[in-house]
DNA sequence: GAAAATGTTATCAT
DNA sequence: TATGATAACATTTT
């Protein structure tokens, strides 16, 4: 379920309990869940995967991990939320097999919003500066990065590689400017595309390379592999993707 | 029904 | 101490 798009989506959905107070807060997660009652929302805001319930003086931050999901004004069949906030008018917002944490401080000292692939306050030049200062990493690893692109899932990863034909197992380094420009841009811009699609029900259907075993371009079959330091599932054209490595040895002077 | 998977973090080992 | 491997968590789809 989660990957950037899918939690502004649950933002979006969530928006509508800002202004509301907490009646109740119940549910098996091992947070303090009698903090939240009588508080009132002052904002819900996400960044990358994570769901943040702004409060006046702490926050709840709420990640789906992977198999994490939500309902409002419903319940679950047969699942116990983890945390089940209680507004007035019986409305509600239950979460279900997530990660709930206090946040103390405030969000925009804890979040670097330009991160986040969505957000109106994305700051490309910033991305690639992060992206220089990492040449050794390898692309498919440096999109799963939180810290540069916030909100990037393996899917993402995965179409983002596809479309600018770009090898996985490249090396940050050796790209080519123009190269890492698209890397940026395509980042934020299949981002929003998967959310469209994701709205539209249509998100699968529009999948390239991710679960695909030939690829549509040249209609060989992709790689499929474990790659990078986090070993998560790429596929890939070994035609049509191409592979930049460092001409130099892959170990730094110091 | 087994296996895999849209993710992260805590803990242990080196 | 810092880095890295491993485990842990939990649910739906193939």
């Amino acid at each position: 379920m989660p990957e950037g798009p899918s939690i502004h989506i649950l933002r979006e959905e969530a928006a509508r309990f800002a202004g509301k107070t907490v009646l109740r807060a119940s549910g098996n997660s091992s947070i303090d869940m009698a903090r939240l009652v009588g508080h009132r929302i002052v904002a819900v805001r996400s960044w990358g995967k994570h769901l943040l319930v702004e409060f006046k003086s702490f926050s709840l931050r709420i990640h789906l991990l992977m198999f994490g999901s939500y309902r409002i004004n419903e319940g679950k069949d047969g699942a116990v939320p983890r945390l089940s906030l209680g507004f007035a008018n019986g409305e509600e917002l239950n979460f279900y097999s997530c990660s709930v944490r206090y946040v103390e401080e405030p969000l925009d000292l804890v979040y670097d919003w330009s991160a986040d692939v969505l957000s109106d306050a994305w700051d490309a030049a910033a991305a690639r500066k992060k992206l220089r200062a990492m040449p050794g990493t390898l692309v498919c690893d440096a999109l799963l990065d939180q810290s540069v692109f916030s909100g990037v899932g393996n899917i993402i990863k995965n179409e983002v590689l596809f479309r600018i034909r770009l090898h996985p197992l490249s090396t940050v380094g050796a790209l080519p400017a123009p190269k890492l420009r698209e890397l940026v841009v395509q980042a934020r811009q299949y981002s929003f595309d998967f959310l469209e699609w994701k709205k539209a029900f249509v998100l699968r259907q529009h999948w390239l390379a991710h679960t695909k075993r030939i690829c549509p371009r040249c209609n060989i079959p992709f790689v499929k592999a474990y790659l990078g330091k986090t070993q998560r599932r790429s596929f890939f054209c070994e035609s049509c993707q191409r592979l930049y490595q460092a001409h130099q040895a892959p170990f730094e002077l110091t």
